[in-house]
DNA sequence: TAACGTCAGTAACGCCCGTTACAATAATCG
DNA sequence: CGATTATTGTAACGGGCGTTACTGACGTTA
C-alpha cells in the first residue's frame, strides 16, 4: 500500500539521505526476522519476538519494513534465494535425471532441517493456517509451491525429450507427486524427523522415476 | 414412574440427572465445531465462529467441553473415527499389498477433499503453526502422525512377512515415505487440488513399492 | 550556526481473543 | 409446593495483538 520499498538500496553504507542515519543493520535485521518467521509461522510470530530478534523497537521495524507482511514478503524473497535457489538451479543443471532429483531432494532434506529448531519449510508451513485477514499472504505463498510443481514439471519435461523417462510418462502427474513429496518431507521436518530419516525418504523417492526397462515397459497405461 | 428403567443408557435425549436440560444436540454440536476447526485450523478458528456454527453461546459451550483446546481434541477423536477409522481398517484387512495401498490412498484422497471448502487432513494441518502456548495440542496431533506411520510400518512388515515385499526391504524408510506423501496430500488439498488429481497421485505413489523379483512389471496394476 | 529532515525510544491506542460473573429459567427431588 | 441443581443469554473481564503519536536525538544542508 505505502512505500517502504527501495529505499533501501543505500543500505548502511552511504549515507546521502538528509535525516539521521539508521543505527542498525537492515540486512542483518531481516535475516533475523527470516529466523523467527521460520520457526514460529507468520501468524505466531508476534512483532515483540520479531523486534526482540531484530535488536530494533516497532517504529523502526515499521519505518524500515512497512508492516507485518511486507516483512515476511521480503524475509521469504530472501529464503527463497538464500536457502533454495541452489537446489533448483542443480536441478535444472545436472543432466543425469536420477542423480539431479536424488541430489536435489537431498539438498531439500539438509535445507529443511538446517536451522537447530525443527521449522520444515517456510513457504510450505508458514501460512498453513491463518485467519481470513492474512490470506494475502496465503495467497502469495500459495503461488510459490506452485512455482515449484511447475519446476518439477520442466525438469520432467526435458527428461522425456531426452529419453531419460519412457514415453507416454504422465510428467505432470509425476511432477505433483514429487511436489507432494517435498511439501510432506516440511511436516516431517518440522515434527522433529532426523536429518538421516528425511534423507533416507528421499532416496526412496526416486523409485517413482520410472526407468525406461529394455524389456517391460512400466509406463503405467498400457498399450495402444 | 415406571420411565426409570427406560431409557438409562440411550442418551441422546434423556436427561436423568437434575438441573435444567440442556437445549441443544451435543453430538450434533461437535460435528459443527469440526467443520470449523477443520476449515480454519486451531488457532485461527475463535469462540465466536465456533459458537455460531454450533447455535449456542460461549457459556454453553465451556459447561459442554471444558474449554476450546479440551473442544478440540474432542472434535480431533470425532474426526478420526468417522473419516479415518474405514480407510486404515482397509489398509490392514486387505490381503493384497498393492490392492490394499491403493486403495487406501485413494480414499485418502477422497477424505481429503470431502469438504465443500480446502482443508487437507485436520491432524496434519490444525496445528501447524501455533503460539507456544498451545503447544500441548500441537503434541497431541504429532502422537497422532506418528500412529499414522506405525500403521503403514505395520502393514509392510506383515507384506515382508507374506512375501509380498522382496526380502531386505526398508520396511520403517517405506513407512515413511508413505507417510511423507501422505502428508503433502493435505498440503495439496488445502491448495484447492481437485480431487482427480490427488487420486493421480495416490496411484503413481504404488511405483514406491517394491516389486518382488518374480519377473512381473510393476505396472501399478497388479496382475490377472 | 541555525534550520531541517529522518531515526530512536517510550508509551499508548483500538481491537479482538478466550474466558467467566451474573441473574433468570427450567427441570428434578424431598 | 419450596429447595436444589444445571443451563441459558447478556455482558463484561483481563490480556495480548499489530500499529502509531509523540517527543528527543542526531546528521546533513543552507
Amino acid at each position: 500500500m505505502r512505500q517502504h520499498t527501495k529505499d533501501a538500496m543505500t543500505a548502511i553504507t552511504s549515507h546521502r539521505s538528509k535525516g539521521r542515519p539508521r543505527t542498525f543493520d537492515r540486512a542483518q535485521a531481516l535475516h533475523s526476522a527470516l529466523e523467527v518467521f521460520w520457526k514460529r509461522g507468520y501468524e505466531p510470530a508476534t512483532m515483540g519476538e520479531l523486534c526482540s530478534a531484530m535488536g530494533i523497537n516497532p517504529p523502526s521495524l515499521y519505518a524500515a519494513f512497512g508492516n507485518k507482511a511486507s516483512l515476511f514478503m521480503e524475509a521469504v524473497e530472501h529464503y527463497e534465494t538464500t536457502y533454495w535457489a541452489a537446489p533448483w538451479r542443480l536441478l535444472g543443471e545436472e543432466p543425469n535425471l536420477r542423480v539431479a532429483v536424488g541430489r536435489f531432494m537431498t539438498e531439500a532434506a539438509a535445507v529443511l532441517t538446517s536451522l537447530d529448531a525443527p521449522c520444515g519449510c517456510m513457504v510450505v508451513l508458514g501460512t498453513a493456517n491463518v485467519s481470513p485477514e492474512a490470506q494475502d499472504v496465503h495467497d502469495a505463498l500459495r503461488a510459490l509451491r506452485e512455482v515449484s510443481r511447475t519446476n518439477f514439471r520442466k525438469r520432467f519435461e526435458r527428461a522425456l525429450d531426452a529419453g531419460d523417462l519412457p514415453l507416454g510418462t504422465d510428467v505432470a502427474t509425476l511432477a505433483s507427486t514429487f511436489n507432494t513429496l517435498l511439501q510432506g518431507l516440511s511436516v516431517q521436518a518440522r515434527d522433529g524427523a532426523a536429518r538421516a530419516e528425511l534423507e533416507r525418504i528421499a532416496e526412496a523417492s526416486l523409485a517413482l522415476l520410472p526407468h525406461d526397462g529394455s524389456g517391460a515397459p512400466a509406463d503405467g497405461r498400457g498399450r495402444p
